[in-house]
DNA sequence: TGAATGACAAATT
DNA sequence: TAATTTGCCATTC
């Protein structure tokens, strides 16, 4: 991974691709930007992005194929997810194995 | 500069 | 098998 950028820049650049219609976990991200053990940090700069980013950090998901965050952005997240295409079931977890973003 | 924080994950019970 | 506890580590206060 480039090392001149910094952390969260990372995060940016490979949550902005993930493909519509697939999605990844935390733990998969940290994976990528070159720290398997940052997953929690993943989840710390998503929570801080502006509200008009262009990011798709809804098809960011945790190990459980569930989402993460409580309330109205939960809510958010699932319709957002929804209209990707993505079925979630009853539970509010997402099949992993089939919509999971492999690189 | 150091302590606290948290959109996780793996290990334990 | 499910619930709880412990470890992690970049960012924030």
């Amino acid at each position: 991974m480039d090392p001149q950028e910094s952390f969260q820049q990372r995060i940016w650049h490979i949550v902005a691709a993930i493909p519509q219609g697939k999605v990844a976990t935390y733990g998969d991200i940290a994976r990528l930007a070159g720290s398997p053990r940052a997953a929690r940090q993943v989840g710390g700069v998503l929570r801080r992005l502006p509200q008009g980013t262009q990011l798709p950090w809804h098809r960011v998901i945790n190990r459980h194929g569930a989402i993460s965050l409580q309330g109205d952005d939960l809510l958010r997240q699932r319709d957002a997810l929804a209209a990707e295409g993505i079925e979630i079931s009853d539970d509010g977890r997402i099949a992993l194995e089939q919509y999971r973003w492999r690189p």
